[in-house]
DNA sequence: ACCCATTATATTGGATACAATAGCCAATAT
DNA sequence: ATATTGGCTATTGTATCCAATATAATGGGT
């Protein structure tokens, strides 16, 4: 396993994000047990900010935590998965409802701008990028800083690397995206919200299907 | 014979209960800064689990916490309230609608007895507790961890002390608690979870309607 | 007197040092 | 041979210390 810092930032923030990532990525297994002094070596820092970056990790939901004995990374079970997309589903149709009515003309714009890239691009990396923006935009007029906290919680617990899993993401992304995108434009919240639920909700079915399968050939 | 520790508490857990408190009931109040230093000598303990404390109330929503600036006192404005209300309508009644199917029968007579207590019960600490107790073991039954966290994570974020502030508070829960119990007997998840949102609905559109009351006669 | 720059002070961020605890292993007794 | 205990070690929890940063205070120039 390799680790290493990332340029200045608040050193609890920087910790915490690339441990996440190796969690994510699988560097640090589910069921390893991770031990502060260890991981602050290998990081170049002292244990303080491990100690932080373990206990936000914690209320992600990637490790767990117990008093005098330390941490443990989770296990991410299919039903995990599916629990998580749920309520990344009932959060962000929420965000979207609320967002709406404070959208301004020219976020609609960077979006239909990153929405017409994202149908030109194949390239997965970037598809990534440009959809994440795309839905960070249309979820930042929501004003509520507590949705967006939960958002930010669920949503960290998990890859976000469907295209790279999921055959034909990209191009049902992009037909639902222009959905969502169409009833944006026509300020119509109640709808806008609804076709985000039903895109989150066929990619998590289509992403359980795929892990199933693997889960299957094994 | 079975013995019990009582449970070992760890200094940042304490420290952050006791902060939280002292927020919720505005000993420390909104806008108020908080200096680690003071806080630490005043509880008696380093500044290091007041460090951990008001990093876990920043999660929860109470604080801000700003680098190298330190923790600010939120202030809960009534939408801040409602927003906390909006969240906890969905949560808990999608808790419960997970819980039912696992509840044993037992939990189900627990329920009873603290419905029939409290149906009794006119001091209202005592009610307060009861009714804690009602909702807790409604909502143990559903396995996710991440939605007991995020549970948490919002209801932490607001005093449970409407029956102090409603008037016929009391009253209307124990109505509505007959109804919920009812249909969980059923084994009936949606309308359980339907009624419990009415329920958490009713209450806070009673909260705004006494809190906006309040502001005017100032 | 006012404004900007500079220094001083307060406060947080991070590192190190020390104490408490849990888990393991061996030694002993039954 | 097994169960129990006592101590050892690894690891976490807490305190203290030093460094970095922001804010307040000071002072000189205009």
């Amino acid at each position: 396993m390799k680790l290493e810092m990332a340029q200045r930032e608040v050193l609890p923030n920087s910790v915490t994000t690339i441990l996440r990532q190796a969690i994510l990525k699988g560097d640090l297994a589910p069921g390893q047990h991770l031990v502060q002094a260890d991981l602050a070596e290998q990081l170049g820092v002292s244990r303080m900010p491990v100690r932080e970056a373990l206990k936000t990790l914690e209320m992600e939901g990637l490790i767990t935590l117990e008093p005098h004995k330390g941490a443990v990374v989770n296990e991410l079970t299919i039903d995990d998965i599916d629990e998580i997309y749920e309520l990344r589903t009932m959060l962000e149709s929420l965000a979207l409802r609320k967002s709406i009515p404070h959208l301004t003309d020219e976020a609609l714009d960077e979006m239909q701008k990153l929405h017409l890239k994202m149908m030109d691009t194949f390239e997965k990396e970037e598809y990534v990028d440009l959809n994440r923006r795309f839905h960070t935009i249309s979820l930042s007029g929501c004003r509520s800083k507590r949705v967006h906290g939960l958002m930010a919680r669920v949503s960290h617990g998990i890859a976000k690397d469907t295209p790279y899993v999921i055959p034909g993401q990209i191009e049902k992304s992009n037909r639902e995206h222009g959905v969502i995108l169409e009833a944006i434009s026509n300020r119509d919240a109640e709808r806008a919200a609804d076709e985000l639920s039903h895109h989150i909700n066929r990619t998590r079915e289509d992403l359980i299907e795929v892990l199933k399968a693997q889960k299957e050939n094994r």
